[in-house]
This record gives structure tokens, C-alpha cells and sequence, in this order.
DNA sequence: ATTACTGTACTATCCAAATAGTACAGCGCG
DNA sequence: CGCGCTGTACTATTTGGATAGTACAGTAAT
């Protein structure tokens, strides 16, 4: 699976956003290990440091959690996951939205577009 | 109404987009004159060179042309400023699409939510 | 103990975006 | 003419993101 990054955006929020995904969507379960900081980073096809500013924001939003020492894991709270969950849905539902208002397009017709 | 500049992505984007909206939205009509540059700059509180490198994006495009003595306008060719709409609101519903799939929630979801 | 892996913490460098400031050419109007 | 407006074209500087490279501490397995 490729990560599609682009260039219009900072790299770092974009790993953030997809990382977020795969924990929401259940592709890593509560209590998974994710791989390495260095691991990633060449799967992503990054520099080492801006995958671990990533993994740094992933654990201040609270949808990890690192062992020193160890590995990085998937927070087991799983009210947690919901809670973002339901959030990002929203935030990107509210976020179309405003997009095609913003070009005169209503409701109804962006449902359409679908 | 305020331009809601944010700075997860470059300015000039986000000014190029919004103008676009405007356009295609019918807020500015076919030949009309845009305000300047330097105006246009006050208004979203950016420097003047930010929003010029926006209208020669927006030119590019092809929804605006200048004279060169005389100030800025929306393209006369209605065909075109259509075109672009249609492009957009695809875009835009497609780019909604794929976020959700991401985040595991299918078409009819993701048509709830709205 | 050695080896290999983990997260983490630095410094230095590069680049694009954004800012600040200045300047010039042409049009229109009083 | 002179004034003010237009787009346009520069230079210089700052800032944040991304990169490259190195280093250290602690765990686990051999």
C-alpha cells in the first residue's frame, strides 16, 4: 500500500492523518505494535525525523503510546478510538460541506455527486 | 466575510481556491473587474506579493485575465469557468470519497453523515 | 558480554513560502 | 502636466518543513 503523499501539504500532518485512519478504520487494533520509527520512515519513503514528529503528534493526540525502550503501541482504549473516529468523520463531512457551499453548490446536489 | 487563511497549507493555494469558488460560484460575473492586487492583499491580510503570485496562478488557469495598465478580470468564456466548476465539484466529491474509505466508512455512510 | 533493535535528542543544511520594501511603465482624470 | 491608480519585477530576509547525519540509553535475544 503506498502512501501517496503530496507535495501541497506538510508531510508530517499527512502520515498523521493516515496512521489516524488505519488505527480508526481497524487496520492496527488496540494493543498493536506499530512498526519502528525507522521502519516506517522507509516505508514511507521519509527522513527518519519527520516520521517520528508524526509518531510525536500520534501520541499528544492520545492514539498512541510508546515503551522507551520497546516499541511504539495502539492505545488500548478503545473509547478513544471511537471518540476520534466519530470526530475525523464529522470534521471531513462538515469540511465537503463548506467546500462545495463555497462553489454554490447545495446539500442536495452534493449528495448527488456521490 | 473573512478568507479563513489556515497555515497547514501554502497561502497562495488556499487564496487561488477561494477566488476560484467566487468565480464559479457566480459571486464574480463574467468580465468583471476584480479589485487589485494591493486591495485584495489588505482584505485577506496577506502581502501583496502572496496575493499576486495567487492571480497569476488564477490567470494561468485560465479564469482571469489582466490588462496590463488597467486592472484584473473574469474571463468572458463561460465554457471555461463552467468546465472548471464541474472539475471541482468532482474533485472535491471524490477527494470526500476516498478520506472516508480510509477511514473505513463506505458511500452510504459517508451520504448519512451529510 | 555482544549484538541488534527500540525511542529520543541533537546539529547542520536546504528549500519553498511568506514577508518587507522598492521600483518602473502605462492608463485615466482633474 | 501632475497625481493616483493599475500590473509587474525585482532583491533581501525570515520562517517552517524536510533532510542528512550522529549519538545515547535501555531492552531483548544470542
Amino acid at each position: 500500500m503506498s502512501w501517496n503523499l503530496d507535495s501541497d501539504r506538510p508531510i508530517f500532518l499527512q502520515i498523521v492523518e493516515r496512521i489516524e485512519s488505519d488505527i480508526v478504520s481497524g487496520k492496527y487494533l488496540p494493543g498493536d505494535k506499530l512498526p519502528s520509527v525507522r521502519e516506517l520512515a522507509v516505508e514511507a519513503a521519509v527522513n527518519p525525523n519527520t516520521m517520528q514528529k508524526a509518531c510525536t503528534e500520534l501520541e499528544r493526540i492520545g492514539l498512541v503510546y510508546s515503551q522507551r525502550t520497546n516499541g511504539r503501541f495502539v492505545t488500548e482504549d478503545k473509547k478513544q478510538i471511537d471518540r476520534i473516529r466519530k470526530e475525523m468523520a464529522k470534521r471531513t463531512a462538515q469540511e465537503y460541506l463548506r467546500k462545495m457551499k463555497e462553489m454554490g453548490i447545495d446539500r442536495d446536489e452534493a449528495m448527488r455527486l456521490l
